[in-house]
DNA sequence: TCCGTATGCTTAACGTGTTAATGAGATACG
DNA sequence: CGTATCTCATTAACACGTTAAGCATACGGA
């Protein structure tokens, strides 16, 4: 049917079939699934997962230049500056200028980043707990394990 | 350190070194290190990862409605309508409503896209392969396993 | 048959991913 | 010094993710 359809010859190699890349597939599914957990109780609280991530990132390791928190959230330069823009606005973060080097720019949780921190903090952690109950414990450190190591194969 | 940046009581519960949530940002990390390996071979193909997941499906299924294509490549339907005209423009892809429902409409490999599966397959499946060896294949159907598994935790 | 509902696709609006180019500041070398 | 180069952040441009709304077609009950 597909060499009716696309005029392929039929002694020409088919490398529809082997080339499953089921995995990438299966990453995706995998992250969709995870955050179908997480969405409806970030969007109650009136933020996204990339906001989080970045208040989050914040909270744990204090004021941090945006190159690092680029690096910790996984979040690209050109995204995160017009994520900073936004939510400097909405009063989540600050950001100041580094003082002994001009190019930096610092970003700190600001006040309602903190009370966000308060009320977002419990909710995350309860679906979490309950997603690796659910999943087991050992199951879930093995996966992570196997992604990490995936994640190191570099080309 | 944080408890002073955000004003954050002492005797409060500090969730943000229990809400880990690593299990996301691995999923993310993984993602990534998987397409940087595919990313420059698609990229001198001129085409992306999206893309490149409609034609293979489509070659390995034969003519499909745009539902199907969405639910198989994990596209969602607002994406999918405007790479479909974009792809179609390209001569990758055709459109044809379904005779016998006029809502359907129904997708097909076209010449130019059968030549960019016979020209990418190969090396697709060549990277692929090669990540299969360097991880283990043992290792990546674990891995493929427990993704499926986590996939379908509902909530 | 008619009308209300459901389905499939499209459009719109906003946000992020991705790449390339730009601008401002730091650094190294002559 | 002063210039070339590097780094960090920003901007721009285009593509997809996500949600909600709109539109045409199909379906089902009165």
């Amino acid at each position: 049917m597909l060499c009716d359809a696309v005029g392929m010859q039929d002694d020409a190699p088919d490398h529809t079939l082997a080339t499953r890349r089921a995995l990438p597939i299966a990453l995706l599914r995998a992250r969709e699934a995870m955050m179908s957990h997480f969405r409806p109780m970030l969007d109650r609280h009136g933020v996204n997962e990339h906001q989080w991530r970045v208040i989050r990132v914040l909270a744990e390791a204090g004021p941090l230049d945006a190159s690092e928190v680029a690096a910790r959230t996984h979040i690209l330069a050109p995204s995160l500056t017009r994520m900073i823009k936004a939510m400097a606005e909405r009063g989540l973060i600050s950001r100041a200028r580094d003082e002994g080097d001009g190019r930096r720019v610092v970003l700190m949780i600001a006040p309602a980043g903190a009370d966000l921190l308060r009320k977002v903090g419990p909710d995350s952690t309860a679906i979490y707990a309950d997603l690796e109950a659910r999943f087991g414990k050992d199951r879930m450190d093995a996966l992570i394990m196997l992604l990490d190591d995936l994640s190191r194969l570099k080309a």
